[in-house]
DNA sequence: CCTTTAGGTTCCATTATTTGAAACTTAGTC
DNA sequence: GACTAAGTTTCAAATAATGGAACCTAAAGG
């Protein structure tokens, strides 16, 4: 919430808008958001206005209220398609979770946070639009570790400060030094796990996808109940994962981006 | 597709960039955008630097190109969740999906062009993603038909101002007479249909789903193929869809929803 | 080794847009 | 019918956007 960097410009203070609407998680009312907004009234009117009036925004005539506009749909729709690893990793993310009968998660960093870009959920398909787009803390997932790790020190940096530390559960590990030192291990390891650090019962192993220069692209997890599993079982899949990981890296590579196909 | 709407103040421009980048499908160099820009070249350029720098477009150094950015597929699961109908539809949808055994589509009206924002296949379930956010021609579509047949005048005589009439197939409508005398056929009948209008060997039987005030808010589908069935077969589970759409629409009541029609 | 060229970036005086206090208009209350 | 809260419009001043042209920079050509 309360994000507000610096806006530059008059787009910046319009998309600073649009993610007020969004962070308020439903319809919202014009008073509500002039009560948050650093915006004087009649500029916070405006900004309304033109982005209703482009799409971004919808606004509620029986209810007076704004919401996020199908546009965005549109427009996620062709970021999800263009710029993100889960076209080409469907295939491979396909396998792995047949192979291990586990929920699988496919991540990448968005500043400083993991945003989830796909899934494969072995026990109930779908469900898919509800998490891809969501996002979850990186200091206490398996994958946001996994990234972690192997991200320049400088990136790494930036992105432990807008980490919360905040503790889920007894095993988050809650300040920056526990966090640097799980980091190491893992740069050694090859592979996170998350020690039901985010949510209770809940354990991952998790690595990271490396182009070949280096740089982490994403990471990509399997993930399970301490009901159903344990941490050793799953590091037993360990390689398994890496030859996936490895695999989607390598035809992200390789990859070249398709002629705009047909539609529908 | 030429998105040339009137561009408004400072923002509308910006956002017409980002969806000039969008539409080129796959990442885009500085001089390609130009080209196609209205904008002249140290304009262009700020307003990709402000967009890259707002996280809506993300700049590749190796390849010297700019792709749409996650902030807008974050963006998007938060417009999805609050202002589509799939969150609330998904129980309904699944249930017809399982009781037809076919593929069912929900879809929204976003500009006169039909927008898919949740489906169910029973042959191949997930795939999703991939199929939410993507746009569709209402002209030959059911359930682009189903959602014209029940709106005002003054927004289908809009809606079909955007339409290309392009002949799909040999059942296309193509032309504003013979789909305004087709629709009001639907609108006595209550159901549409999609006679391989817009993919041979497609077929369809959609139905607006309708508040009480009569507002059209999106519309539903059982696609199948001719090899597989009939239309008469499919007719015959019309009713089941309505009952279905007046669900969704009952559960739409009860939760606050923005209105999203009424472009320009 | 020295052009030339193309793709990209920055400058800066001009111009158009945004700004925001205040006035105004509803719609709802007491 | 006066009072209030919520939303909308106005307008001169302040600010930001504009775009032609100059400027880089790296690669291609001579």
């Amino acid at each position: 919430m309360g994000s507000e960097g610096h806006a530059d410009g008059t787009v910046g203070k319009a998309l600073n808008v649009l993610d007020m609407v969004a962070s308020h998680g439903r319809p919202v009312r014009f008073s509500d958001l002039l009560e948050k907004s650093p915006y004087p009234k009649a500029s916070l009117y405006r900004f309304l206005q033109t982005l209703t009036h482009q799409g971004m925004l919808a606004y509620d005539d029986d209810h007076g209220t704004y919401a996020l506009g199908v546009r965005l749909v549109r427009l996620a729709h062709a970021a999800w398609a263009q710029s993100s690893l889960a076209p080409l990793a469907r295939v491979y993310i396909d396998d792995l979770a047949g192979l291990t009968g586990e929920t699988v998660h496919l991540a990448q960093m968005d500043l400083g946070q993991v945003l989830y870009v796909d899934k494969r959920n072995a026990a109930r398909p779908v469900e898919m639009f509800s998490h891809a787009g969501k996002v979850g803390p990186a200091y206490c997932t398996g994958v946001g570790k996994a990234m972690l790790a192997f991200m320049p020190d400088a990136a790494v940096d930036n992105a432990l400060s807008r980490q919360s530390f905040r503790r889920f559960t007894e095993q988050t590990l809650d300040s920056p030094a526990k966090l640097r030192a799980e980091l190491a291990v893992i740069r050694a390891r090859g592979h996170a796990f998350d020690r039901e650090e985010h949510e209770p019962g809940i354990i991952c192993c998790a690595v990271p996808i490396l182009a070949r220069s280096g740089r982490v692209l994403g990471a990509l997890s399997v993930t399970s109940t301490t009901a159903r599993t344990t941490l050793d079982a799953l590091e037993a899949q360990a390689d398994l994962i890496k030859t996936c990981a490895a695999r989607i890296a390598s035809e992200a590579e390789s990859w070249r981006f398709p002629e705009q196909d047909e539609p529908v």
